[in-house]
DNA sequence: GTGGTCTAGACCACA
DNA sequence: GTGGTCTAGACCACA
């Protein structure tokens, strides 16, 4: 048996800023904190920002200027498609967590049906 | 903002052999492998894995005898009582997660509906 | 005007590597050294290496398995077309070069053929 | 391997002089604006710029008279030398980088001519 | 100020 | 052994 490790610090962050972009909190196009200032908020290296930002821009998530910041991408679709992504993401560790309990589908949905009703 | 920590071992340990358990991988009444042999076989310290059953014999989820062994619980009730807490954390993990994406309850049943549909 | 600045290391040892694929030096499947290895025989950082490596992963030129090594993609398709984006950039440094010095089209291959002729 | 350093900045300027020469852009026994003049333009220290200026003086490109300025060469010859000179650094660079990635002179060419023809 | 690159060195999981 | 992550800190180009 493997034991779970640390998901990286730099895929925590970039799923934490995904998040505030599905979310709203940080608007199409708005301007991100510097690398600087979020390496000090979140209390990670700089370099582990960079990455986090780096393979952000890469994912087209956000874009970024030299010498003057880094921006939310403009594009909806794809951030309707990150909120997919990131659901879906959801849907399979939650799915296959429960089949291992031994769930079937409809229970499954019963389960959840129940308890989104309290 | 707070970085997901591994989580620790022997709790790690504690919820395999629990799901072992609700799965009937492992049978009410059965005999488990002795602390021994399983710290070998996960390849963690001897310890870590006392720890876990000790903690799981407080759950009253297995039962030790001095000189003998350990053995699952013959109460099929603490049994399902397990497995509902089991299903219930991650129920509420992504019930949350989907709610922090914006997604009503509505949305979540139908979006779960359909994937397990497929 | 704004000065050349050198071609950060991590992309001119990606070039090379490239070449190396390209001209089969590197056959495809064949194991890389190691980023240890390399970063010694390159003399530069590890992280440098590192980074040349992720990257050249990302162009699916190379693959990565943890713990074992870096192998070149089998894919003789991702290593032809390696060869023609490599030699389209040569082309157009060449030619956005000549015609800044005044050659038009016919001057610029009546000269490169008078030169490998000799 | 050795990695490519940054070309000197006064080759840089040299080189660009050079061109502005060989297209016309400063035409034969033109006055070239002072080394103060051109020191501030560029954004470099005068020394670099009086470093450029003595070097195309030694080259000949350009003559300088105390107390007047300098003057780019009135002799054709030299300037259209300039221009085959330059050109042909730009070929010997473009085959020897064709030639690395395998390709053969009649190669070259084709892939030359189909690209200036598009 | 901003982001980009690089070094030096540590610790980790996996095989 | 192998690659992956992270920190600390330096220097750079660009605006």
């Amino acid at each position: 048996m493997e034991f779970n490790p640390t998901l990286p610090i730099y895929l925590q962050i970039m799923n934490h800023i995904k998040k505030e972009i599905v979310t709203g909190v940080l608007a199409p196009g708005e301007r991100i904190d510097s690398v600087r200032t979020l390496s000090e908020k979140y209390g990670v290296n700089l370099n582990t920002m960079q990455r986090a930002f780096s393979e952000l821009e890469r994912e087209q998530v956000i874009s970024t200027q030299r010498g003057i910041g880094s921006f939310v991408t403009q594009d909806t679709h794809i951030i309707s498609t990150l909120k997919t992504e990131m659901s879906q993401t959801l849907i399979n560790e939650f799915t296959r967590g429960m089949k291992s309990l031994g769930y079937n589908p409809n229970e499954i949905i019963d389960l959840l049906r129940k308890d989104l009703e309290e």
